[in-house]
DNA sequence: CGGAATCCGAGGTGATACTG
DNA sequence: CAGTATCACCTCGGATTCCG
């Protein structure tokens, strides 16, 4: 990507964006969504599709309400995630991906998958690391 | 993957993603991986090679150096980046990804690019739901 | 220069209670 | 059921200072 120096953009939209400047809205957006519960949520979205939101809740094992709810509003509110309300009693609320939250699923879950695959050599590292730094 | 053993398996609910079980050893991997920062990090370490610290820090814009130490050390723990000390004076201290640093590198930076590409809808995406949800 | 140590405020967590 | 509200924590992250 931007690996070296271009020619200073004249004022076009061809200006890098590059999330790792502070000053590019790119960055918070970035910030926002590359999070712990929200990344969750999308695998769980993506891999048992639509869910309610106790669903998410025992899908998404460990979050609580009120992060549950704070992440889902974000990933809604950047148009990642649809809420759908069935008025019904008692209510139903259903949560489904919208196609750019499909897309950034798609990059997050080889991420989990990554993870799960190698994570006993980062264990066995772990493990190297605090032998070779007993102090600290 | 499924590491440890697994308890009376309830039957089928055989999970493909273990990262969403709190259960999984994973999952706490997971949860050190995916930062903000390490992330960053692991990008500006795949597009400008070894760097100083210093270096992360400028190039990883707006980190403190508490949490670009922090994070480093992450990093190093789970034998993602090598950290190499050069005993001159002043000190010269690099850091550079190992092969586990690099797949993963490989996996975010797909991340950040299309975080860059879709900001745009993303904003706009935030415009409309702000305006239909005044109230908060 | 590359941290470690310290302090401190913001924000996440969990429990509980309440609403529509 | 799907939240919101509140409170008591307690960790996290930023700023500052000090050290080899």
């Amino acid at each position: 990507m931007t690996t070296q120096e271009q020619p200073p953009a004249p004022a076009e939209e061809a200006r890098e964006l590059d999330v790792l400047a502070q000053c590019c809205p790119s960055r918070a957006v970035f910030a926002e969504l590359v999070d712990k519960w929200s990344m969750l949520i999308l695998m769980s979205l993506a891999e048992f599709g639509q869910q309610r939101f106790s669903e998410l809740q025992r899908g998404v094992d460990g979050v609580s309400r009120k992060m549950l709810t704070q992440s889902l509003r974000t990933l809604e509110r950047n148009g990642l995630v649809k809420r759908t309300v069935h008025p019904e009693t008692p209510p139903r609320v259903v949560y489904d991906l919208l196609p750019l939250g499909r897309e950034l699923a798609a990059l997050v879950a080889p991420i989990g998958r990554w993870t799960e695959e190698r994570t006993p050599l980062m264990l066995a590292a772990r493990t190297e690391f605090d032998e070779a730094h007993p102090a600290g």
